[in-house]
DNA sequence: TCTGGGGTCCTCTATCGA
DNA sequence: TCTGTCGATAGAGGACCC
């Protein structure tokens, strides 16, 4: 999909459509999550700070993701893609690879191109976003050529042809060449791929290692064999968090360690998993990321158990001078658990009651305190369905419009207003996806 | 200007038992 | 009995991807 999340938002607000649009963390450590093409004109892109954003566009619109509206999104998408074949493999919300001749949907070029076309114009249909094909003979070079074909487009990459076009692109294009490979490689004079090539294979391996010397030189051949694989076991799960501002507090470090705990354990067994492995990570102020990790004689799910190894990882790391980011994971994931039954089910009921306490602080909390998160879907009593565009100084600014309404007008209210209340995102297209619960979705 | 969140995979080192 | 080695596993860090 193109620019996916911002199109999304542009789908789903008339008045956004043509414009530069940035979605990420709103807050002062964010980063932009999609930029739209317009945006990138001033040239905004995903992972930059958004602060930088702000400075080289300063006019977009800025807004916060909604997970689970993109989410509906996907799952349409990645219903067509399933459509053409049992091999789908998701990379993301937003993109995956489909074995075509697995699925008899393709055999030869023509009957690809076909597919593909036919692919572009369903998920038009359906979504009322575009997205982009790439058809190749690997999946290095779908990636390459839906690369290519971005936006709204379709590149096929004819067999026979791979060597000569791979040949003058940076290395970067490769998969597995980051910042940190590319320069490596850039010390030692190779810049392209066919330089890559020429240096040849001991080379590599001498000077990124064995794995990543070996892979890449193939790379580099255009030998990819890698299947497409449909069905992905989980390996980690894991929740962290960013602060606004350092935390020096070393009682508030220890309470933030422990909510992390809870919040990965509820993932945890959201997904039916267990796990032996717990990983604390902690990010001081400097941006220097320690981890630590320690594994249990058996898988977990309990949060007592969870929270009492993070917060024994936690008393051999120094946090004086402050942390930026707090991080709790559990891997060695297992769909059972291995621990007695008793110990389990008092570590539930403790559990429960604990997330109990919790809930109604933010319900009672009451209207004065609603956030109204930029971009979130709104309802008026009089007005109708709109959006938020702005908040702040006791005053939430929406704009009333709907995905097949023109762009509509701005009315300032009081942000306890009695007469307004958060809404789900309404569907893109008729007989689109519904976002239920998007309301209650976390605000970032 | 100051760097998110959720993952995966690889490498190096230490340790331990056979 | 001592020593060396081998393989498995843990723990930490780093690179990369979307």
């Amino acid at each position: 999909m193109d620019a996916f999340f911002a199109s999304a938002e542009q789908a789903s607000k008339p008045s956004l459509r043509g414009k530069a649009v940035v979605v990420g963390g709103l807050g002062p450590r964010g980063v932009v999550a999609t930029a739209s093409y317009e945006a990138r004109v001033f040239g905004v892109h995903s992972a930059m700070p958004m602060a930088q954003a702000r400075r080289l566009a300063p006019n977009a619109a800025y807004l916060v993701p909604r997970f689970l509206f993109y989410r509906a999104i996907s799952e349409q998408v990645m219903r067509l893609l399933r459509a053409l074949s049992p091999l789908v493999e998701p990379l993301s919300l937003d993109e995956a690879f489909v074995d075509l001749e697995a699925g008899g949907a393709a055999w030869d070029e023509e009957s690809a191109r076909l597919a593909g076309e036919r692919l572009r114009a369903d998920i038009r249909d359906r979504t009322g976003l575009t997205g982009s094909v790439g058809l190749a003979a690997s999946k290095m070079l779908a990636k390459i050529a839906s690369e290519q074909a971005k936006p709204d487009g379709l590149v096929l990459i004819r067999p026979g042809t791979e060597r000569a076009l791979l040949g003058p692109m940076s290395v970067r294009i490769l998969p597995g060449v980051g910042p940190a490979t590319g320069d490596h490689l850039r010390r030692a004079g190779i810049t392209t791929v066919e330089e890559i090539v020429e240096a040849g294979e001991d080379e590599l391996v001498r000077l990124v290692g064995k794995a990543h010397g070996h892979g890449l030189y193939a790379m580099a051949l255009a030998r990819d064999e890698r299947p497409v694989v449909a069905e992905r076991d989980t390996k980690s799960v894991s929740v962290e968090d960013t602060y606004d501002v350092d935390i020096h507090d070393r009682i508030r470090v220890r309470l933030e360690v422990q909510r992390l705990a809870d919040r990965c354990v509820r993932r945890l067994r959201g997904a039916g998993l267990s796990g032996r492995t717990i990983v604390l990570k902690v990010r001081r102020y400097d941006f220097s990321t320690l981890t630590r990790s320690e594994t249990l004689r058996g898988p977990t799910d309990d949060p007592a158990v969870v929270r009492e190894a993070a917060a024994r990882l936690l008393e051999s790391v120094d946090t004086t001078g402050g942390v930026r980011l707090l991080g709790v994971g559990v891997s060695g994931l297992a769909d059972f658990t291995q621990e007695d039954l008793f110990a389990q089910a008092a570590g539930e009921e403790r559990f429960e009651e604990e997330v109990a306490a919790e809930e109604p602080a933010e319900v009672v909390a009451g209207p004065a305190e609603r956030r109204w998160p930029a971009g979130h879907d709104v309802r008026h009593a009089e007005y109708g369905h709109g959006w938020v565009q702005g908040s702040g100084l006791g005053r939430v600014t929406v704009r009333f419009e709907t995905p097949d309404s023109a762009p509509g007008r701005v009315r300032t209210f009081r942000t306890d207003d009695p007469a307004l209340e958060p809404a789900d995102p309404l569907p893109l297209t008729p007989g689109g996806p519904v976002t239920p619960g998007a309301v209650t979705e976390p605000s970032v």
